[in-house]
DNA sequence: TGCTTTGTTGCAAATGGTTGCATTTGACAC
DNA sequence: GTGTCAAATGCAACCATTTGCAACAAAGCA
Protein backbone atom coordinates (compact mmCIF):
# COMPACT_ATOMS: atom_id res chain seq x y z
CA UNK A 1 0.00 0.00 0.00
CA UNK A 2 2.30 2.50 -0.89
CA UNK A 3 3.30 3.01 -4.79
CA UNK A 4 -0.75 3.56 -5.31
CA UNK A 5 -1.42 6.87 -5.47
CA UNK A 6 -1.93 7.07 -9.10
CA UNK A 7 -4.54 4.43 -9.05
CA UNK A 8 -6.23 5.93 -5.75
CA UNK A 9 -6.27 8.92 -8.19
CA UNK A 10 -8.34 7.19 -10.93
CA UNK A 11 -10.61 5.25 -8.23
CA UNK A 12 -11.59 9.03 -6.91
CA UNK A 13 -12.07 10.64 -10.61
CA UNK A 14 -14.70 7.63 -11.14
CA UNK A 15 -16.46 9.13 -7.82
CA UNK A 16 -15.42 5.90 -6.18
CA UNK A 17 -13.30 5.93 -2.90
CA UNK A 18 -10.30 5.22 -2.44
CA UNK A 19 -10.12 3.15 1.27
CA UNK A 20 -7.55 1.86 3.02
CA UNK A 21 -9.42 -1.93 2.10
CA UNK A 22 -9.28 -1.51 -1.71
CA UNK A 23 -5.62 -0.31 -1.71
CA UNK A 24 -4.39 -3.25 0.20
CA UNK A 25 -6.07 -5.25 -2.30
CA UNK A 26 -4.78 -3.32 -5.72
CA UNK A 27 -1.57 -3.70 -3.79
CA UNK A 28 -1.68 -7.46 -3.35
CA UNK A 29 -3.22 -7.53 -6.76
CA UNK A 30 -0.64 -5.80 -8.27
CA UNK A 31 2.80 -6.88 -6.57
CA UNK A 32 1.70 -10.94 -7.11
CA UNK A 33 3.28 -12.33 -10.05
CA UNK A 34 1.03 -13.06 -12.85
CA UNK A 35 -1.98 -14.74 -11.73
CA UNK A 36 -3.64 -14.80 -8.32
CA UNK A 37 -6.52 -16.19 -6.80
CA UNK A 38 -9.53 -14.15 -4.94
CA UNK A 39 -8.49 -16.82 -1.87
CA UNK A 40 -4.90 -15.46 -2.16
CA UNK A 41 -5.54 -12.10 -2.16
CA UNK A 42 -7.73 -12.80 1.01
CA UNK A 43 -5.45 -14.40 2.78
CA UNK A 44 -2.52 -11.96 2.19
CA UNK A 45 -4.40 -8.99 3.30
CA UNK A 46 -5.58 -10.52 5.94
CA UNK A 47 -1.90 -10.66 7.49
CA UNK A 48 -2.09 -7.26 8.19
CA UNK A 49 -5.47 -6.89 8.80
CA UNK A 50 -7.56 -9.84 9.65
CA UNK A 51 -11.26 -8.71 9.59
CA UNK A 52 -11.16 -7.95 5.50
CA UNK A 53 -14.08 -9.73 4.62
CA UNK A 54 -13.87 -12.10 1.18
CA UNK A 55 -17.18 -10.29 -0.27
CA UNK A 56 -14.90 -6.97 0.10
CA UNK A 57 -11.89 -8.63 -2.05
CA UNK A 58 -14.80 -9.55 -4.69
CA UNK A 59 -16.29 -6.54 -5.02
CA UNK A 60 -12.64 -4.65 -5.23
CA UNK A 61 -11.79 -6.85 -7.98
CA UNK A 62 -14.95 -5.87 -9.92
CA UNK A 63 -14.25 -2.39 -9.74
CA UNK A 64 -10.98 -2.89 -10.82
CA UNK A 65 -12.07 -5.17 -13.39
CA UNK A 66 -14.61 -2.37 -14.36
CA UNK A 67 -11.68 0.28 -14.62
CA UNK A 68 -9.84 -2.11 -16.02
CA UNK A 69 -6.90 -2.56 -13.94
CA UNK A 70 -7.22 -5.93 -13.74
CA UNK A 71 -8.39 -9.29 -15.70
CA UNK A 72 -9.75 -12.35 -14.69
CA UNK A 73 -9.68 -15.54 -16.33
CA UNK A 74 -11.32 -18.73 -16.19
CA UNK A 75 -8.27 -20.68 -16.52
CA UNK A 76 -10.28 -24.19 -16.36
CA UNK A 77 -9.36 -24.51 -12.36
CA UNK A 78 -11.73 -23.78 -10.25
CA UNK A 79 -11.52 -20.08 -8.98
CA UNK A 80 -11.35 -17.38 -11.18
CA UNK A 81 -7.39 -15.67 -11.83
CA UNK A 82 -6.89 -12.11 -11.14
CA UNK A 83 -4.41 -10.63 -12.82
CA UNK A 84 -3.12 -6.82 -13.11
CA UNK A 85 -2.89 -5.53 -16.52
CA UNK A 86 -0.02 -4.65 -17.51
CA UNK A 87 1.49 -2.40 -20.76
CA UNK A 88 2.16 -6.34 -21.95
CA UNK A 89 -0.78 -8.05 -22.75
CA UNK A 90 -0.73 -11.41 -22.99
CA UNK A 91 -3.04 -14.45 -23.56
CA UNK A 92 -3.12 -18.27 -22.75
CA UNK A 93 -3.58 -21.55 -24.78
CA UNK A 94 -4.93 -24.63 -22.50
CA UNK A 95 -4.59 -27.97 -23.90
CA UNK A 96 -7.79 -30.17 -22.82
CA UNK A 97 -5.63 -33.24 -23.09
CA UNK A 98 -2.67 -32.39 -20.97
CA UNK A 99 -3.37 -28.98 -19.09
CA UNK A 100 -0.02 -27.83 -20.70
CA UNK A 101 -0.46 -23.87 -21.07
CA UNK A 102 0.78 -21.75 -23.99
CA UNK A 103 1.81 -17.89 -23.83
CA UNK A 104 0.36 -16.24 -26.40
CA UNK A 105 1.50 -12.92 -27.28
CA UNK A 106 -1.45 -10.26 -28.46
CA UNK A 107 -0.80 -9.61 -31.81
CA UNK A 108 -3.38 -12.75 -32.92
CA UNK A 109 -6.17 -11.05 -30.50
CA UNK A 110 -5.26 -8.13 -31.74
CA UNK A 111 -5.92 -8.67 -35.04
CA UNK A 112 -9.00 -9.85 -34.31
CA UNK A 113 -10.09 -7.23 -31.99
CA UNK A 114 -9.00 -4.51 -34.97
CA UNK A 115 -11.37 -6.82 -36.89
CA UNK A 116 -13.87 -6.06 -34.85
CA UNK A 117 -13.96 -2.92 -34.47
CA UNK A 118 -13.77 -2.27 -38.22
CA UNK A 119 -16.89 -4.26 -38.91
CA UNK A 120 -18.64 -4.08 -36.57
CA UNK A 121 -17.94 -0.74 -34.48
CA UNK A 122 -17.41 -2.79 -31.80
CA UNK A 123 -14.51 -2.26 -29.36
CA UNK A 124 -13.96 -5.63 -27.94
CA UNK A 125 -11.97 -5.59 -24.16
CA UNK A 126 -9.73 -8.55 -25.14
CA UNK A 127 -7.55 -8.44 -22.00
CA UNK A 128 -6.57 -11.91 -21.28
CA UNK A 129 -8.57 -14.76 -22.86
CA UNK A 130 -8.36 -18.32 -22.20
CA UNK A 131 -8.79 -20.40 -25.26
CA UNK A 132 -9.34 -24.31 -24.80
CA UNK A 133 -8.43 -27.23 -27.45
CA UNK A 134 -6.27 -29.69 -28.06
CA UNK A 135 -2.20 -28.77 -28.59
CA UNK A 136 -0.33 -30.14 -31.34
CA UNK A 137 0.85 -32.95 -28.68
CA UNK A 138 -2.66 -33.96 -27.97
CA UNK A 139 -4.02 -33.52 -31.59
CA UNK B 1 -36.79 -37.78 -25.73
CA UNK B 2 -37.41 -38.72 -29.35
CA UNK B 3 -35.28 -38.32 -32.10
CA UNK B 4 -32.13 -38.37 -30.49
CA UNK B 5 -30.95 -42.01 -31.32
CA UNK B 6 -27.83 -40.59 -33.37
CA UNK B 7 -26.85 -38.84 -30.64
CA UNK B 8 -27.35 -42.19 -28.37
CA UNK B 9 -24.82 -43.73 -30.85
CA UNK B 10 -22.62 -40.95 -30.21
CA UNK B 11 -22.31 -41.67 -27.01
CA UNK B 12 -22.18 -45.73 -27.01
CA UNK B 13 -19.13 -45.57 -29.11
CA UNK B 14 -17.25 -43.23 -26.95
CA UNK B 15 -17.73 -45.84 -24.11
CA UNK B 16 -20.31 -43.75 -22.39
CA UNK B 17 -24.21 -44.59 -22.08
CA UNK B 18 -27.14 -43.32 -23.53
CA UNK B 19 -29.09 -43.30 -19.84
CA UNK B 20 -32.55 -42.20 -20.12
CA UNK B 21 -31.51 -39.02 -17.48
CA UNK B 22 -29.24 -38.06 -20.36
CA UNK B 23 -31.52 -38.47 -23.37
CA UNK B 24 -33.82 -36.40 -21.16
CA UNK B 25 -31.17 -33.53 -20.66
CA UNK B 26 -30.00 -33.82 -24.54
CA UNK B 27 -33.12 -33.45 -25.70
CA UNK B 28 -34.05 -30.35 -24.18
CA UNK B 29 -30.76 -28.61 -24.50
CA UNK B 30 -31.20 -29.76 -28.21
CA UNK B 31 -35.09 -28.89 -28.37
CA UNK B 32 -34.54 -24.98 -26.59
CA UNK B 33 -34.43 -22.62 -28.50
CA UNK B 34 -31.01 -20.29 -28.33
CA UNK B 35 -29.34 -20.42 -25.07
CA UNK B 36 -30.84 -22.28 -21.58
CA UNK B 37 -29.26 -22.03 -18.26
CA UNK B 38 -28.86 -25.25 -16.49
CA UNK B 39 -31.52 -24.29 -13.88
CA UNK B 40 -33.84 -24.46 -16.91
CA UNK B 41 -32.95 -27.76 -17.65
CA UNK B 42 -33.50 -29.11 -14.75
CA UNK B 43 -36.72 -27.76 -14.47
CA UNK B 44 -38.04 -29.12 -17.73
CA UNK B 45 -36.50 -32.40 -17.06
CA UNK B 46 -38.24 -32.37 -13.66
CA UNK B 47 -41.52 -32.01 -15.48
CA UNK B 48 -41.60 -35.39 -16.73
CA UNK B 49 -38.93 -36.84 -14.21
CA UNK B 50 -38.82 -35.03 -10.29
CA UNK B 51 -35.95 -37.11 -9.30
CA UNK B 52 -33.53 -36.00 -11.57
CA UNK B 53 -30.61 -34.28 -9.77
CA UNK B 54 -28.95 -31.04 -10.43
CA UNK B 55 -25.66 -32.89 -10.28
CA UNK B 56 -26.54 -35.49 -13.11
CA UNK B 57 -27.77 -32.26 -15.27
CA UNK B 58 -24.17 -30.83 -14.88
CA UNK B 59 -22.24 -33.95 -15.15
CA UNK B 60 -24.21 -34.32 -18.67
CA UNK B 61 -23.96 -31.07 -19.57
CA UNK B 62 -20.04 -31.62 -18.80
CA UNK B 63 -19.95 -35.46 -21.28
CA UNK B 64 -21.96 -33.24 -24.03
CA UNK B 65 -19.45 -30.16 -23.82
CA UNK B 66 -16.47 -33.00 -23.87
CA UNK B 67 -18.04 -34.13 -27.28
CA UNK B 68 -18.73 -30.93 -28.56
CA UNK B 69 -22.36 -31.50 -28.85
CA UNK B 70 -23.10 -28.23 -26.72
CA UNK B 71 -21.20 -25.37 -26.13
CA UNK B 72 -21.25 -23.60 -22.45
CA UNK B 73 -20.69 -19.67 -22.41
CA UNK B 74 -20.43 -17.18 -20.27
CA UNK B 75 -22.45 -14.52 -21.20
CA UNK B 76 -22.16 -11.87 -18.27
CA UNK B 77 -25.08 -13.08 -16.36
CA UNK B 78 -24.56 -15.67 -13.08
CA UNK B 79 -25.16 -18.77 -14.89
CA UNK B 80 -23.52 -20.27 -18.08
CA UNK B 81 -25.81 -20.63 -20.91
CA UNK B 82 -25.64 -24.10 -22.93
CA UNK B 83 -26.52 -24.40 -26.33
CA UNK B 84 -26.92 -27.27 -29.12
CA UNK B 85 -23.81 -27.27 -31.08
CA UNK B 86 -25.51 -26.64 -34.93
CA UNK B 87 -23.93 -26.86 -38.27
CA UNK B 88 -23.88 -22.57 -38.05
CA UNK B 89 -21.64 -21.66 -35.85
CA UNK B 90 -21.68 -17.71 -34.12
CA UNK B 91 -20.49 -15.37 -31.51
CA UNK B 92 -21.65 -13.06 -29.22
CA UNK B 93 -20.45 -9.84 -29.10
CA UNK B 94 -21.58 -7.99 -25.43
CA UNK B 95 -21.87 -4.40 -24.56
CA UNK B 96 -20.94 -3.98 -21.36
CA UNK B 97 -22.54 -0.76 -21.41
CA UNK B 98 -25.95 -0.88 -22.88
CA UNK B 99 -25.74 -4.81 -22.48
CA UNK B 100 -26.49 -5.13 -26.05
CA UNK B 101 -26.06 -8.75 -27.67
CA UNK B 102 -24.80 -8.48 -31.42
CA UNK B 103 -24.71 -11.75 -32.78
CA UNK B 104 -21.93 -12.49 -34.84
CA UNK B 105 -21.13 -15.17 -37.60
CA UNK B 106 -18.35 -17.35 -37.34
CA UNK B 107 -15.42 -15.79 -40.29
CA UNK B 108 -13.63 -13.22 -37.85
CA UNK B 109 -13.24 -16.13 -35.42
CA UNK B 110 -12.70 -18.68 -37.86
CA UNK B 111 -9.70 -16.93 -38.52
CA UNK B 112 -8.24 -16.74 -35.42
CA UNK B 113 -8.53 -20.21 -35.00
CA UNK B 114 -6.86 -21.00 -38.24
CA UNK B 115 -4.27 -18.88 -37.44
CA UNK B 116 -3.55 -20.19 -33.74
CA UNK B 117 -3.49 -23.71 -35.91
CA UNK B 118 -0.66 -22.40 -38.26
CA UNK B 119 1.39 -20.41 -35.82
CA UNK B 120 0.93 -22.92 -32.63
CA UNK B 121 -0.51 -25.86 -33.86
CA UNK B 122 -3.45 -25.71 -31.59
CA UNK B 123 -6.58 -26.38 -32.53
CA UNK B 124 -8.91 -23.83 -30.54
CA UNK B 125 -12.15 -25.18 -29.48
CA UNK B 126 -14.22 -22.02 -30.56
CA UNK B 127 -17.71 -22.90 -30.25
CA UNK B 128 -19.73 -20.05 -29.23
CA UNK B 129 -17.55 -16.96 -27.89
CA UNK B 130 -18.77 -14.07 -25.89
CA UNK B 131 -17.03 -11.50 -26.37
CA UNK B 132 -17.22 -8.07 -24.09
CA UNK B 133 -16.59 -4.25 -24.64
CA UNK B 134 -18.09 -1.54 -26.12
CA UNK B 135 -20.34 -1.62 -29.33
CA UNK B 136 -20.22 1.92 -31.67
CA UNK B 137 -23.52 3.32 -29.98
CA UNK B 138 -21.38 3.42 -26.14
CA UNK B 139 -18.02 4.24 -27.05
C1' DT C 1 -21.16 23.14 12.61
C1' DG C 2 -24.88 19.88 11.80
C1' DC C 3 -27.80 17.42 8.07
C1' DT C 4 -28.16 14.71 4.16
C1' DT C 5 -26.62 11.98 0.59
C1' DT C 6 -23.95 8.46 -1.25
C1' DG C 7 -20.44 4.86 -1.28
C1' DT C 8 -18.39 1.15 1.33
C1' DT C 9 -17.92 -2.34 4.70
C1' DG C 10 -18.64 -6.72 7.32
C1' DC C 11 -21.79 -10.04 8.34
C1' DA C 12 -25.04 -13.55 7.25
C1' DA C 13 -27.59 -15.94 4.10
C1' DA C 14 -28.30 -17.43 -0.48
C1' DT C 15 -26.87 -19.10 -5.12
C1' DG C 16 -24.59 -21.59 -8.76
C1' DG C 17 -21.82 -25.25 -9.37
C1' DT C 18 -18.73 -29.32 -7.88
C1' DT C 19 -17.25 -33.42 -5.43
C1' DG C 20 -17.13 -37.81 -2.63
C1' DC C 21 -19.48 -41.71 -1.85
C1' DA C 22 -22.71 -45.54 -1.46
C1' DT C 23 -25.93 -47.52 -4.46
C1' DT C 24 -27.88 -48.66 -8.81
C1' DT C 25 -27.74 -49.60 -13.62
C1' DG C 26 -26.32 -51.11 -18.14
C1' DA C 27 -23.13 -53.71 -21.16
C1' DC C 28 -20.90 -57.62 -21.97
C1' DA C 29 -18.97 -62.35 -21.31
C1' DC C 30 -19.76 -66.74 -19.99
C1' DG D 1 -29.98 -66.16 -17.22
C1' DT D 2 -26.13 -65.10 -14.03
C1' DG D 3 -21.89 -62.84 -12.68
C1' DT D 4 -18.80 -59.22 -13.19
C1' DC D 5 -17.19 -54.59 -13.78
C1' DA D 6 -17.20 -49.91 -15.05
C1' DA D 7 -20.16 -46.06 -15.66
C1' DA D 8 -23.80 -43.26 -13.96
C1' DT D 9 -27.08 -41.68 -10.44
C1' DG D 10 -28.87 -39.30 -6.25
C1' DC D 11 -27.78 -37.47 -2.11
C1' DA D 12 -25.35 -34.60 0.98
C1' DA D 13 -21.68 -31.84 1.90
C1' DC D 14 -18.89 -28.64 0.09
C1' DC D 15 -16.68 -24.58 -2.39
C1' DA D 16 -16.45 -20.13 -4.79
C1' DT D 17 -18.98 -16.19 -5.44
C1' DT D 18 -22.95 -13.00 -4.92
C1' DT D 19 -26.51 -10.49 -2.57
C1' DG D 20 -29.35 -8.02 1.06
C1' DC D 21 -28.83 -5.35 4.76
C1' DA D 22 -27.75 -2.58 8.76
C1' DA D 23 -24.04 0.23 10.31
C1' DC D 24 -20.80 3.43 9.23
C1' DA D 25 -17.93 7.05 7.08
C1' DA D 26 -16.65 10.35 3.60
C1' DA D 27 -18.17 14.30 0.89
C1' DG D 28 -21.31 18.01 -0.20
C1' DC D 29 -24.12 21.53 1.26
C1' DA D 30 -26.96 24.59 4.18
Amino acid sequence: MSCEIETAQSLKESGRRPTPQRLMILSEVRHAGEHVTAAQILDRVKASYPYIDASTVYRTLAVLKDMRLVSETDMGVGESMYEWVERERHHHLICRGCDRVILLDDSNLAKLGAELLEDHGFQADIDHFAIFGSCKYCR
